[in-house]
DNA sequence: GACAGTACTTTCCTATCAGGAAAGTACTGT
DNA sequence: ACAGTACTTTCCTGATAGGAAAGTACTGTC
């Protein structure tokens, strides 16, 4: 069982979003998150920093053809993260009468 | 079935935790929202304020004895921003691998 | 009757943070 | 040479949160 802990780094909404989208789709691109997410590209590119820096996310840069494509995962420790948050979230809210269950 | 609506001024830490506790406990003391979310009076005075505002609590002034006593309750409006925000929160978080539930 | 205490509320201030715009970097393609 | 792609960094602004301290309005005590 995953324990609680609440992450106010991942509870910042647009950082929710973009971490929640990298537990559903593993590696996503750049230009992918930006539109899924509504940011800017600099917005995009300072939150994904932050999450690096947090140890959260890997950014990875490859070449498609001959034009640089810069793809994010979520770590090991991102995803752990993710998941102890949810599991905080579902102790805030399960008191007030709904549940977050882990799958 | 409550739709779905992110509320950023629920979101935020300290007010999902205000609100979540209101929603479980019905009519809370300032005292007890004070301690159980670890704010210092002023703070606290202002997230209440806050959340009148929006409609969201009702603040109800009464005296115990001859002493004043402060108490806040969610409006109606205020169980359905936060039944729908946790409904957002499932629509984030399910797609990850995880679900919020209303009971 | 002055002063301390209770129960907040309001004001003041600081620190943080988020996001857009614009400029910068580095390379590609015409 | 110049435009374009794909970001990253810098600059700036606006919003917010929270503590400290002062303010308000009574109550209770010496």
């Amino acid at each position: 069982m995953t324990r609680a802990r609440f992450d106010e780094l991942i509870h910042a909404p647009t950082r929710l979003s973009i971490v929640a989208l990298l537990a559903a789709a593993d590696l996503a691109e750049f230009k992918f998150i930006r539109d899924s997410v509504g940011l800017t590209d600099s917005a995009l590119s300072k939150q994904l920093t932050t999450l690096e820096d947090a140890g959260y996310v890997e950014i990875r840069k490859s070449f498609v053809g001959k034009r640089p494509r810069t793809s994010a995962r979520l770590t090991r420790a991102g995803r752990a993260a993710f998941e102890q948050h949810v599991a905080a979230l579902q102790e805030i809210v399960a008191k007030a009468g709904a549940t977050v269950l882990p799958q």
